[in-house]
DNA sequence: GCTTGCTCCTCCAGTGACTGGAGATGTTAC
DNA sequence: GTAACATCTCCAGTCACTGGAGGAGCAAGC
């Protein structure tokens, strides 16, 4: 009775069709009845489930850690030691990659501000040419 | 007299013999003469290009940027306006993602703090589930 | 001249996380 | 009945590579 579409759930999840498809084919949605016309029709939880991934992906997780985590949560009783552990590992990703953001960003700036007028001169295109004009190295 | 394989590039320029080829494909990198046997011999410039290549890689450029980078680089008595403005956008773009970044390092932080014993009052799963307890919005 | 071992060739599939489209049905409103 | 819309499956493309299969060139030792 309380059945929705995929086109329902899209809406109240803020996840498109495509994608809510996608994620059933990796596993992070269980794939739900269909009707006789071959319609999947959804619980309201499937709702959740999906606000649930779609918060976790916007922290950049990845879809495997996500799948860790809604299985981790349909075991209320057990210690989340584990999911905390996911979200450590995610906070730490994040950090190194502002790490190495922010050194990129010196390195930009000190070669965006170009006084000369002509490429020959270009201090861009001159640094671009010659990492030795850098400070320090660049990690991916 | 002075040719170099495609190994030798690769080891002076530091990229890949398989991602050499692919930036041929792509139009970073003109197509070298071949040898009798059908192998590719490159002049010394071409590891100079490879190095331009790779070091703007390093700091984020896109291909298609690069690809301007270049051609640009090739007008020695051009104005350099257009390079300054493509070095500058990805600046926009580092500090950007940056932002991004910091914000959900915020997040993170505040709910992989978790005191809780079972995933049933887990701060983790609990933040993922609702995306209200969080302080603003993300953007990605 | 023959084998061994290295380099190189082209082509193709896979990565992550989707996105968009084709072409075929199902459903709803008038 | 028919027009408009929603949904179905399947496939190709995105970005910047990476690795591998299967074949051929090339130098050295015997
Ligand atoms: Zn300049
Ligand atoms: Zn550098
Ligand atoms: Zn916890
Ligand atoms: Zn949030």
């Amino acid at each position: 009775m309380s059945d929705l579409t995929i086109g329902d759930v899209a809406r109240e999840s803020g996840i498109k069709i495509n994608t809510i498809r996608f994620y059933e084919d990796r596993g992070l949605l269980p794939a739900p009845p269909r009707s006789a016309g071959n319609r999947r029709l959804y619980d309201p939880a499937a709702v959740a489930r999906l606000r649930f991934i779609r918060h976790a992906r916007e922290l950049g997780f990845g879809l495997p850690a996500i799948a860790d985590l809604l299985r981790l949560a349909g075991h209320p009783e057990a210690p989340c030691a584990a999911a905390d552990a996911i979200a450590r590992q995610q906070l730490a990703e994040v950090e190194a990659r502002i790490r190495s953001l922010s050194a990129l960003r010196a390195e930009l700036q000190r070669m965006a501000d170009c006084g000369a007028g002509s490429t020959a001169d270009c201090h861009v295109l001159e640094s671009l040419g010659d990492h030795s004009l850098c400070a320090g190295p660049h990690e991916s």
